[in-house]
DNA sequence: TTGAAAGCGCTAACAA
DNA sequence: TTGTTAGCGCTTTCAA
């Protein structure tokens, strides 16, 4: 056996023999709870810090048969839309003595499963899921196997515990926006149609566009493959080059949004005299752009708070219902929109 | 003791059962490398899969004195820098069987200090250390503890492992680029000098300053508090309302070079007729940005990699010498940058 | 109030 | 080639 080659830990039997006591008096010493005389707690606990003794989490997890350690999939922690919601996840999990395990999946379902097999076997004892594409029959086994998880940003069929916003509402609130300002031919770069974020935002987008009587061209109907600047560029180039191009795009995250603007810049067009844009998630650089985004604002860090929130209280052991949370999302009205002007929508 | 509430897991000894050997049998069987008829380890193999069994990394852990896992400390995920180092290291790390547990310290020494101490008592066998701002002293005790560790892109005075590119060089080059475009007055938005990447980037600036003959003006100098946009705007904002402003602004990384951008936009200068602009990282985004930015590529994915590389090296047990790998970095000049004007330069 | 003993799931030295 | 046994470091039940 091949051991570590760094100094070996102190262990609870080094403590006790310090202490003059029995193992299983340091145990009791060090947490908290039990009977004890408070002059041997004392006197354990002294000994403890002047050896630096540090616990094994590895023995205890074994001991107890759970790790005190939440493990986390995210979609891509370069979208900066990821970071605050797990920081708010952090957050909670550290109050609560739970570590987070953060695993970045690239939107790779192999990566996923990999991950998956990997926390599962280093036992977590719950997971955060907010990778947007993993299949509902992953999901569906893990509940079958009442395998502690949640879902955020996201939904699926199998799950009992999300934490979301009303992608559909806030889609078509988005719409609305530019229908009152009068636009008629509102572009969508939608999202992967694979994603519940992107298919639910763009039935939204497509509700508002039937409720307010605005053109219904297929054409300005556009799937990016990715929530990326590089594919909202890409289609935005394609709605651009229409004959009768959009006097405003709506992009189905803010980075989509961001590659629009550019893509417009490109085809030498202003933002938003002639193209107004809207983007979904108010990620922090959103107010910082030029213009700044207008966009619908998702309580980032509050999602993952709330999402940690309810998986540490599902493995409280006290059963809860069935939650799905619906975070209130509304829109930031900002500079990248503006009153369609009658010479635009020609080319 | 309270109990997982999901399905209790499978142990070696179901398995041992089903396939009617010795619980040791199974271990062998599923390990490689030990000697075993072929049959009685297809016996054991078909058994674990029909039960559908995972093998504790707990146990195994506790067991073998080690966790497989290494420990990543990072300090601030959303900044556009580190998501492709994490990769490279998640890579290597994965391809050798370590998992890889992501640690955001947000550069805030209380956390650095929680997951520094949570990692060590999950029992990480090894760290990468791309926190910028954790203190010697620290570094230091991990040294004298012979806890293993490399660190990525910083480096300190206690460190035998680390993976860097010069830095000093290359802000030279930076600089001396702008000297040989014609440029006298180079402003230097500084990176906060308890880092040692803002040291030592502002020592090559203040150097090829030096060597060129430059404007040695001190109000040229000024230091953000931290690698954001926001300081890069402030900063650039102060820089620019000097009486003689800059006609090229040096960012000590590329986040402070987005904020400069956008502050000479908001003085109603332009980039790079007005002002230059260089950056250091060339983040992903820096060349879609408009113009696209000159800056010191660093070959981020590698630096991960080869950290993840040396520190699994040196977890191997065989003693490797003390290694300082400098990775090349080399300037990639795009259109921020320009003759300087003789008009400008004045306000 | 404290000690003794057992066992969490696994692997490896030793024996057969 | 496979079984037996012990023990990694901890907590907890039971006994004193």
């Amino acid at each position: 056996m091949r051991r570590a080659a760094h100094q070996p830990r102190r262990t609870i039997a080094d403590v006790a023999r310090a202490a003059r006591v029995h193992p299983s008096t340091v145990s009791r010493a060090l947490n908290d709870g039990a009977v004890l005389r408070d002059e041997t707690r004392k006197r354990v606990v002294r000994a403890a810090r002047r050896l630096d003794y540090r616990p094994s989490a590895v023995a205890r997890s074994l001991r107890l048969q759970r790790t005190l350690t939440l493990g986390m999939l995210v979609p891509d922690i370069a979208n900066p839309f990821f970071p605050p919601i797990i920081r708010g996840a952090e957050d909670v999990a550290l109050s609560c003595g739970y570590a987070l395990v953060l695993c970045n999946t690239e939107d790779v379902p192999e990566r996923e499963a990999t991950y998956l097999r990997v926390l599962r076997q280093r036992q977590v004892d719950g997971l955060l899921i907010a990778s947007s594409r993993m299949s509902d029959a992953v999901i569906t086994r893990l509940r079958r196997e009442r395998f502690p998880f949640v879902l955020v940003n996201r939904s699926a069929r199998g799950a009992e515990l999300t934490v979301t916003v009303d992608n559909r509402r806030s889609a078509a609130e988005a719409v609305g926006h530019l229908a009152a300002l009068g636009h008629r031919r509102v572009g969508h770069i939608a999202g992967p149609q694979s994603t519940t974020t992107g298919l639910e935002r763009a039935e939204g987008a497509r509700l508002a566009i039937g409720r307010h009587g605005l053109a219904a061209d297929a054409a300005l109907w556009i799937e990016a493959t990715a929530f990326s600047e590089e594919e909202g560029y890409r289609c935005a180039r394609v709605l651009l080059a229409l004959g009768r191009r959009p006097t405003a795009i709506f992009g189905a995250n803010d980075l989509i949004a961001v590659g629009a603007l550019r893509a417009i810049r490109d085809a030498r067009l202003r933002v938003p005299e002639d193209v107004s844009v809207v983007g979904f998630n108010d990620i922090r650089q959103a107010e910082l752009l030029e213009p700044p985004l207008t966009t619908v604002h998702v309580p980032q860090y509050e999602m993952g708070a709330a999402a940690a929130r309810l998986l540490i209280a599902r493995l409280g052991g006290d059963p809860i219902p069935e939650s799905h949370l619906v975070l209130p999302a509304t829109l930031a009205v900002r500079a990248s929109t503006a009153r369609a002007s009658s010479a635009a929508g020609v080319a």
